[in-house]
DNA sequence: TTGTACGCGTTATCAG
DNA sequence: CTGATAACGCGTACAA
């Protein structure tokens, strides 16, 4: 590995006047610039990253920190956040926790690896984000409100316990036995939409039956093929509506359903959540929810996390951030009847 | 930011004292490590990471760029390569490189800001890593087989190029004018299968209708529907079978099929590539091909990589590593008509 | 058992 | 315009 030590012996020159020449200082003659960066080239020298964030106490970086990258939910998150993160000159890496595997995460995080981290996952503890966010080191919390007295853990997208839409759109279509199928027990989504599950049932005057609560155990397609199969087909005459705390599972399921030649709606009314592009596939097509933080939404994010990295936050935009609440609108298609129209 | 010197300074110990101590080396008193601990864990002490690297020459971090985490096909390959890694205790870490980021992943292969490379894209150039690899810096390139010199890069998952076996398939159930739709041309799944395509049709003497050759633009769902829509319906009366380099594209034209009534397979079959979960939720289930690779072939991947990164490479394990042929299997759904049988 | 001294590769500050 | 020197935070021989 050649150094700027190196092609400093080689040219007669002092390292300081490479490490100059090299980032193109105007201090440094021209002439002398050109000799030093065609020198390096000649060398076939490139600098040492450690040793940069070392001496500038920076390393560039924003990692992004989530459970399963796969998941169709996400997809769009990570495209936004990089393209905002590069708009900035940042560069943006993934983290996944999914079986567990956190110790990357965490390294990165207690060893400040970056300059600022973006977690969309509850597999993170709060506990750890408020240990070691700092001024220097700001984290940002997706999807959640994290607890925490750190003033620099920040938590946005964190929608507030609100009735859940797709509850009340299948109560408006006269459903009134309506079960409910969480995806994988550590995801916000999944506690979120299970708490405004319940708040429409109690506003509406429903019960809820807590047997009609079926747990996929996972958020993918396989997960709600499973749980359709084992726990739900035996329960069907027990409910006329049935809600997916997200769209994989919901898909997976009605994969189920097909093959045991279930007809939905007409059986039973189906929903799910995210509207992710394999909903609009099944058969018949999946009604879902779809909510609206599009690319603009996340520069600003970015753009946000950005002024706390330089120690000059913008409190403006975090405010306008935090209040941001996301449209929500449901999808229709074909998996909801509307029951008062018999 | 409290570091090594200052809990020194606190403790009346040297530098190198407390260094030793933190990392419980067996020199340091027990007593004195105890008093180490405590007093770090006081004094918010967290060691630097560019620090250690820097010093140590070592990372302990593999990178994994591919171009798109989304992609259903790849979920797989992330997860195993992240138990892999893990098993070996190194960190690991994701750059996308979708939308032609590749900044982040450049950059860390130049400065060397990782042990090693794991690269599944054509995205980034083998020019580039050609230029970068060296002995302390393996680069593994998986689907493909780099063009190099460099002995560094080294080529895995490179399937040779051989007949397609979902064309042939096709063929063996009486097709005889069969479309082909590609992905995202950046992708070797596309360059590769449209080359075992053009094999197959010329080994049974049969011709490619060069307008039966469709470009989806990319490989989602929703690229997929609309090379359906706006090419393909079009051409239904000219084709008996099509061939979708990969499933995520061939759901969406299926969902396309159905939103305009076309029946599968009566008026054409169809067959996709990877089978990925949501192929088993069409209308009907999509006809597909899988190939095995399991988490062992992966852990195996890994630990060669391990090996070249400890600078004892394993030629035994990287041969019988390139010798790897995965098993390809048709996974007989519903999408295929068997047109022997009128 | 602990301390000293040095190096890892780079940048920044100053003096010349 | 260029050079010497001191950091940055840590690990490791070697000496004490």
């Amino acid at each position: 590995m050649t150094s700027i030590k190196d092609i400093a012996k080689e040219l007669n020159l002092a390292v300081s006047t490479v490490s100059m020449a090299l980032n193109d200082n105007e201090k440094i003659s021209k002439e002398t610039r050109r000799l030093v960066h065609e020198k390096a080239k000649e060398m076939k020298y490139v600098r040492n990253g450690a040793a940069v964030d070392l001496q500038k106490q920076k390393t560039n970086l924003i990692l992004f920190v989530l459970y399963d990258a796969s998941r169709s939910f996400f997809s769009y998150t990570i495209k936004s956040l990089q393209i905002a993160t590069a708009e900035l000159g940042y560069d943006f890496l993934i983290s996944t926790t999914y079986g567990g595997h956190r110790n990357t995460a965490e390294r990165f995080i207690k060893e400040r690896r970056a300059d600022a981290v973006i977690v969309y996952t509850k597999t993170i503890s709060d506990e750890l984000l408020t240990q070691y966010a700092s001024a220097d080191f700001p984290v940002f919390v997706l999807g959640h409100d994290a607890v925490t007295d750190n003033p620099y853990v920040k938590s946005f997208l964190a929608p507030e316990v609100r009735p859940l839409l797709t509850c009340e759109y299948l109560i408006e279509k006269g459903h009134r036995r309506i079960g409910f199928v969480t995806g994988f027990a550590e995801s916000f989504g999944t506690v979120r939409s299970m708490n405004g599950f319940r708040l429409s049932m109690s506003r509406h005057g429903l019960p809820v039956d807590e047997s009609l609560i079926f747990d996929a155990g996972g958020s993918q397609m396989e997960d709600g093929y499973n749980v359709a199969e084992k726990q739900i087909l035996s329960r069907l005459d027990d409910m006329d509506g049935l809600i997916f705390s997200n769209d994989d599972i919901a898909v997976g399921a009605m994969k189920c359903f097909n093959d045991h030649n279930i007809v939905i709606p007409d059986r039973i009314s189906v929903i799910g959540q995210h509207n992710i592009p394999a909903s609009a596939t099944t058969m018949p097509p999946l009604t879902t929810l779809t909510s609206t933080s599009g690319q603009e939404l996340f520069s600003k994010l970015v753009k946000c996390l950005d002024s706390y990295i330089r120690m000059e936050p913008d409190l403006e935009l975090e405010k306008e951030l935090q209040s941001h609440q996301s449209e929500q609108m449901i999808v229709e298609r074909q998996t909801v009847k509307d029951l008062n129209k018999r």
